[in-house]
RNA sequence: GCGAAGGUGGCGGAAUUGGUAGACGCACUGGAUUUAGGUUCCAGCGCGGAAACGCUUGUGGGUUCGAGUCCCACCCUUCGCACCA
């Protein structure tokens, strides 16, 4: 063994090794307990990121691990290829967007490889591959077909200078990206896929999910959003005609203290009062412009004008007017409310500013009024006042009662409103699944038959900005009806790339299938045991999946509900982030890479300043890596200095994997100093002569060493790998101690590496090989702790006077509990002096309290 | 505004789930090796104190023989959002 550690070396001989036996490609094997672990895909948008790093690091020390354990695990890995980067790049560069995502998947793939993750690259998969997509569209023909798609309009963001539709991340303040246009709204028809028909069954199957971080199905909870109540008609008179107003409510119980009612800008009734009054139609246009993000709106001054409409109070025959308010949503119930100014918040707010009347129904813990200002008790549930014969009725007895008598009368019942709403899959872009419809004048809009499948994108243009290229290509446009056969127009609208990432990992169980979308082999596979990946996807791409297996499954192509058994969302990756003010007043993000930091004498950092130019800057904390902020760490720069096994160790050494993970240059020289030190040992241990060792040390180093691999054990079954890491390193400092090649030398070394083996495979790989342990540590069998070894003769136990800690005795381990409180009193003679012990307290192998 | 998570040394983080707070590492300090820098090795390192000892897990209360951990109130930070009636 050669004393230098090269760990560029040493990691490309073990990649070779691994490449060449096809370590990680694996087979259904139904003798085996099968072990699915997936991380999430990523985005081929140039080349890997800090985030990318962490997160398949994380899914390789869970696949080694688990295979050490004797399962047959899967990791595979892929490409969401589809999106809207492509286009920009395209645009930016007049390459189209294939060329630039092949040419990124190609380096990525590259980089994945050097970082030596168990992967099994036979299952690879793209989704701008005609065969993966023509599933997508085989998929949504049988959706259409099951009324499961649908189309209606939808509402988009309209750039009218470059005559296009933004995504929400292309509008900025309001107005377009590229052409800085004031933004509209427009309605245009667009297909959905009803996944409100699955709201019940997504909701409830929460509950049978254990592995699921609580937060995660917290949100999803929340969003699908379940909220029994009471729809409630207010019928009113307009142009000669009775119609009727509908609200959805969750406080039917207040129904009797509701003074007025409020429409948002989109409703009919504001649209109508519009066309009579300018001022009204001012307001709704102002509505209709505004802010699009709710914590925007949730901040507006709540801001309403009277339509100049009454309606009737459906239980108490009152005439009520009618408002328009801004802080009323098109998007949930019947786009109305009625208001109690007395028991909800905004309706207070409004009713104060506009003096409209505030009428208190029920009694909250304050009182039976409702002074200003306003009080959070004044919500709360409580007895009704004020309403006539619901007097005296608790919450469920007023809303039952209520709920009935508006039934009598044909203006209400119980109702159960979701705020979850059908998903709109259709993107007016080109670089993305096309939609398989074919619009006929005859029949209409008609799914491409499946022999017809797929609907092949064009590969070769290069978007312009204006619109979606497709619609400027005949070639594309033009085709004949699959019902009529008569000339029709096909869809230009793609699918949201959504849609491809809500079933690749069934997919990636059934590589190569060109008869079915998923084969028999899924069934072995499917669901994954662990899926990891960022919380940024905690709602949206994770409910999407869970919407689609059971679609699969309703299809008869899948057994299980569940696409992801247990889930760990991983922690960001931040880092330092410093500027200087320019003297042109700009402000210049300087990346931490380039800073030189000076501390004091206890390492508190006191100045900073860039190495290049000496110019002083500012310490502005940690912040996730942006381009925006300057402070992203590129890990190829890192892999060539370092290696794999460096950053591979570092990564997960820092902090847990659900935390933050902030970045940190001399953690990483920390630990290429712990693998030069294992390494060197190993150089060390090659070369020692085989010894007994002294008794005492051998038996005390043995003890520690499988007290620390019991605990790390432990702290793998709870998914904590950084203390995992710290065993290793403690290991290796125990191991230090030994004079040499010794028993517990060797024995210590063996668990050392394999323990060590999934954070850090090449360089546990090398030396496992090179010291004669074996042939492939991969193979070997996961460390389990002797208990043999962890026998003491003795134990220590803290000993505590009243509380406080005052010392330890050792105590032979056979000694029952009078004998350990007596053997501490002796010892803690000074303490106690001569007062009375009232009390001991002895906790088994741990302490002892003494109470005097 | 609503929802979620979280506050432990100079820093990242440990604490066997109510039992020695600060494991492991970084930074820092002193020393050895080196022509020097870097590397490597040894020692120290929560705060106060010469020491005995006292104080210490955001703040203030409480439960307990014993609280970072449990309960109550407050303060602060981060993240998400589609004002969810």
């Amino acid at each position: 063994m050669q004393d230098r550690y090269d760990a560029l070396s040493v990691e490309r001989e073990a990649q070779e090794f691994w490449e060449s036996r096809g370590s990680f490609r694996v087979p259904e094997d139904p003798a085996r307990p099968k072990f699915y672990c997936l991380s999430m895909f990523p985005y081929p948008s140039g080349k890997l990121h800090m985030g990318h790093v962490r997160n398949y690091t994380i899914g390789d020390v869970l696949t080694r691990h688990y295979r050490m354990r004797g399962m047959n695990v899967l990791q595979p890995m892929g490409w969401d290829a589809f999106g809207l980067p492509a286009e920009n790049a395209a645009m930016a560069n007049k390459v189209p967007p294939a060329k630039w995502t092949w040419d990124n998947i190609a380096y990525m793939k590259s980089q994945l490889k050097s970082l030596g993750f168990a992967l099994d690259w036979s299952r690879e998969l793209a989704t701008c591959r005609p065969d993966y997509y023509t599933w997508n569209q085989w998929f949504f023909t049988r959706l259409f077909r099951k009324g499961l798609a649908y189309k209606k309009t939808g509402i988009v963001n309209w750039d009218p200078v470059d005559q296009t539709v933004l995504a929400n991340e292309q509008v900025i303040d309001g107005r377009g990206w590229r052409t800085g246009a004031q933004v509209e709204k427009r309605e245009i028809p667009m297909y959905f896929l009803r996944i409100t028909a699955y709201a019940d069954e997504l909701l409830a199957a929460l509950d049978e999910l254990p592995g699921w971080p609580e937060q995660v199905k917290l949100m999803q909870k929340n969003w699908i959003g379940r909220s029994d109540g009471v729809r409630v008609g207010f019928e009113y008179e307009l142009e000669g005609e009775r119609r009727v107003l509908w609200v959805f409510t969750t406080r039917a119980d207040t129904l009797m203290g509701a003074t007025f009612c409020a429409v948002a800008a989109e409703h009919p009734i504001a649209a109508w009062a519009a066309q009579r009054d300018p001022q009204i139609r001012e307001f709704v246009e102002e509505c209709r412009r505004g802010a699009v993000m709710e914590a925007d709106l949730a901040q507006l001054e709540k801001k309403g004008m009277p339509t100049g409409l009454y309606c009737t109070h459906p239980l108490s025959g009152e005439r009520i007017p009618v408002w328009v308010a801004n802080y009323v949503l098109m998007g949930y119930g019947e786009g109305a409310v009625m208001a109690v100014p007395a028991h909800d918040e905004r309706d207070y707010a409004f009713a104060l500013k506009y003096g409209l009347p505030v009428k208190p129904v029920i009694r909250h813990p304050l009182g039976d009024d409702v002074p200003e200002p306003w009080r959070a008790q004044y919500a709360e549930y409580g007895t009704c006042i004020n309403s006539g014969k619901y007097d005296g009725l608790d919450y469920q007895a007023a809303v039952d009662a209520i709920a009935a008598d508006l039934k009598a009368k044909n203006l209400g019942e119980k109702q159960v409103q979701w705020r979850l709403r059908d998903w709109g899959i259709s993107r007016q872009r080109y670089w993305g699944c096309p939609i398989p419809i074919v619009h006929c004048p005859g029949c209409g809009d008609v799914p491409v038959k499946d022999e017809d499948l797929p609907v092949l994108l064009p590969e070769d243009l290069v978007p312009d900005g204006t619109g979606n290229p497709l619609n400027k290509l005949p070639a594309f446009l033009d085709t004949r009806c699959p019902a009529c056969g008569k000339p029709a127009r096909r869809e230009t609208d793609t699918m949201d790339t959504f849609v491809d990432s809500s079933w690749y990992f069934a997919r990636f169980a059934s590589p190569g299938s060109d008869a079915a979308m998923i084969d028999a082999r899924a069934r072995y596979w499917m669901p994954v045991d662990q899926y990891i990946g960022g919380i940024e996807h905690a709602i949206l791409h994770l409910l999407y999946s869970r919407f689609f297996t059971r679609v699969m499954r309703d299809e008869g192509m899948l057994e299980v509900s569940e696409p992801f058994t247990n889930l760990l969302t991983q922690g960001m990756v931040l880092a330092e982030t410093y500027y200087r003010d320019t003297p042109q007043g700009r402000r210049e993000w300087v990346n931490p890479s380039e800073v030189e930091v000076g501390r004091d004498a206890k390492g508190k950092i006191v100045s900073a300043k860039r190495r290049t130019d000496g110019a002083q800057v500012v310490f502005a904390g940690v912040g996730t890596m942006s381009k925006s902020k300057n402070n992203g760490v590129d890990p190829q720069a890192l892999i060539e200095k370092y290696g794999a096994d460096t950053a591979r160790f570092f990564i997960i050494f820092a902090s847990p994997p659900t935390n933050t993970l902030e970045w940190s240059d001399e953690g990483v020289e920390g630990s290429y100093r712990f693998l030069k030190r294992l390494w060197a040992y190993g150089a060390k241990f090659d070369t020692a002569a085989r010894g007994a060792g002294e008794p005492a040390l051998e038996r005390s180093v043995r003890f520690e060493l499988h007290s620390v691999l019991r605990q790390a054990n432990y702290d793998l079954t709870k998914h904590q790998f950084n203390t995992v890491a710290s065993a290793a390193m403690k290991i290796l400092n125990s191991l230090e101690k030994l004079p040499g090649r010794t028993p517990a030398a060797e024995q210590g070394l063996s668990i050392l590496l394999r323990l060590l083996s999934p954070i850090t495979p090449h360089i546990c790989h090398h030396l496992w090989r090179a010291l004669g342990f074996g042939e492939d540590v991969m193979q070997a069998a996961w460390p389990e702790p002797d208990p043999a070894a962890l026998e003491q003769d003795e134990i220590e136990f803290v000993v505590q006077v009243n509380g406080k800690t005052r010392g330890t005795v050792r105590v032979p381990a056979s000694a029952d509990e009078e004998t350990t409180a007596s053997l501490a009193i002796t010892a803690m003679s000074k303490f106690v002096g001569d007062r009375q012990v009232r009390k001991t307290i002895v906790v088994p192998r741990r302490l002892v309290n003494i109470v005097v």
